[in-house]
DNA sequence: CGGGCATTGATGCAGCTGCATCGACCGGCT
DNA sequence: AGCCGGTCGATGCAGCTGCATCAATGCCCG
């Protein structure tokens, strides 16, 4: 029903290792992080989001947006965030389906703790890899691709 | 305990981009494979080791190297694709404890199917938005990545 | 040869994800 | 006001992943 256009072999390449490079790099940091003791990247990623939005709230919608994540995922990722204490629930005043999710003191707090791990890792894992032009070419590159 | 080195912004920028394209685009490439009535990309990526490897069959600790995969997850995505008739399982003559995994008809079959799709898709996903030349600067950069 | 340690692959369990669906609420239209 | 299609967020269920562990076998070394 649609084109069907065959990719080059440089498109393959690239494609190829894209996904590649990604899943090794993240099981990496992962690995990185919780070696430290501390909670996924995904909980990294939700509090850095909250804490840099004013009054450190935000609507699961738009944590939703940012983090790239099917709502049910959100929706669960905050119950979890929760439940540690990391967020606080609050019902929505302008609109009654929502509602809006503040980060805590130990959000915060842990969030900033986490950035001296994940720093290190992004340091040993990319950093020390490639020089600093061909890291700046490599994010042009990449984010040509969205 | 270690060296706790800061990246460069350049570094993080790059990082945070390719988690996110990668992200992203592996979405929307298993959205086309699905929406074409296909499974997942990991058994097409399992297939095609298959496909490639003599007599169409790797001992499933190779197939674990060549994908990145966890020794568990390599054991159950065999379960699958074994329950989909599209690889057998046979003891390992030469080591009691191993098996040899081959790709049966079927499986050569799918797989190849599921390349018209999978190509159309890292086109239209990958190939159609850079030229080829920054396609094969990409690639050489994340190949220094690993 | 025999004991001890490493390797291969499987599996029970808990937690997470995807899918479908649901209930609650909004906003516009009549 | 009353309805209706659309949006927001939650949830039951099934399937998948990670973790820990296990059984079976291989390999080395005395």
């Amino acid at each position: 029903m649609a084109a069907r256009k065959k990719p080059s072999p440089e498109a393959v390449t690239a494609w190829a290792r894209l996904v590649r490079v990604e899943t090794a790099l993240l099981a990496a940091v992962e690995r990185d992080l919780k070696a430290a003791g501390f909670p996924p990247l995904a909980w990294y990623d939700a509090l850095l989001e909250l804490s840099r939005a004013p009054d450190g709230t935000l609507r699961p919608l738009d944590l939703e947006k940012a983090m790239l994540l099917p709502q049910y995922s959100t929706s669960r990722l905050v119950d979890r965030l929760e439940q540690a204490g990391l967020v606080a629930r609050a019902p929505c005043p302008d609109d009654g389906r929502g509602q809006l999710v503040a980060i805590t003191p130990a959000g915060r707090a842990l969030q900033r703790r986490m950035w001296d791990t994940y720093a290190a890792a992004i340091e040993r894992h990319v950093g020390v890899k490639l020089p600093q032009d061909d890291l700046t070419k490599l994010g042009e590159l990449l984010g040509r691709l969205l």
